[in-house]
DNA sequence: TTGATTGCAAAATATTTGCACGTCA
DNA sequence: TGACGTGCAAATATTTTGCAATCAA
């Protein structure tokens, strides 16, 4: 199967899962979500996403894509970030994907991501000792990216 | 020792880290810091240390609190944190605590706080793995509190 | 048809900044 | 004394909301 194909089936289930929950299918969300689709793996901001639409549909108001956003992570197909940089990010979050965290690097702010199964232990020790029923959980790591790393041993 | 002077010494401890970064001391970064300390455990905004302060220094303006905040986070004896409610939440850290992670309840927002010392080693790993130098990062967990788990037991 | 959705502008919120004045060291 | 710190008000920045017009189902 074709990267496109893929691309295609994953638009076509997230609309079902809009119908399913009795939203409507507007230009508007279609070319909202095309975009996180060709974007692959960014953390988008309101603001960018708002300039990546506009030029395939230049009408659409920001506080469109506000509340598309919020819908779209409502129903998890978006996983809202902070990073620290004072607005939201979002990011498409393919259903069959392991849950991912976020490496941001101090110097650069680029945002990079890994896996993790090795928390799973943690949250179930940490439910049973605290009495705490675990639904989410969220992992950052702040340092140096390599290329940061490098630099900084060259300049300094 | 009472709690009491255990008090007194931190507060003499940050007042000389803050003299050692050529910081002065004015009454209102004592005020600030004397709140924390009588806050015990708090995870305060900025507003509600405003309002904490204001009592104790009516003159007192909400910029000097963001100022002061930020030095005393730059100086890691805050600790700044973002629980997803919009505004930024500081709490006291000492030197000699663990570090420490948070519970946070979805349903009554309620914070909580645990320890962790496994973390290390997938720290470890993820700086091997992605050559990415950690010097810091965050856990939270989002869930539900033990107090309301019991009461979504009896409403639903 | 009709209730959901939109664009626009205004509002709300949190935080930052410019500046004249005050004060700690 | 003099650089640092402060209060105030205004500016920023992000996100939310009210509302009349529009559109998807």
């Amino acid at each position: 199967m074709s990267e496109r194909s893929q691309e295609t089936d994953a638009f076509a289930d997230v609309c079902n899962q809009l119908r399913n929950h009795a939203y409507k299918l507007t230009p508007q969300r279609q070319t909202i979500l095309k975009i996180f689709l060709e974007q692959g793996s960014g953390h988008l901001s309101a603001e960018e996403i708002y300039q990546l639409v506009k030029p395939h549909y230049p009408d659409i108001g920001l506080a469109t894509i506000y509340r598309t956003l919020d819908i779209l992570a409502d129903l998890g197909i978006l996983q809202k970030n902070d990073f620290g940089d004072g607005r939201s990010r979002y990011e498409f979050s393919r259903r069959d994907e392991h849950h991912h965290h976020h490496l941001i690097c101090l110097r650069c702010g680029s945002v990079s991501e890994f896996d993790d199964d090795l928390l799973e232990s943690l949250e179930t020790m940490i439910a049973k000792r605290n009495k705490f029923k675990v639904v989410d959980h969220v992992l950052k790591f702040y340092g140096y990216c390599s290329k940061c790393q490098e630099e900084l041993k060259r300049d300094v």
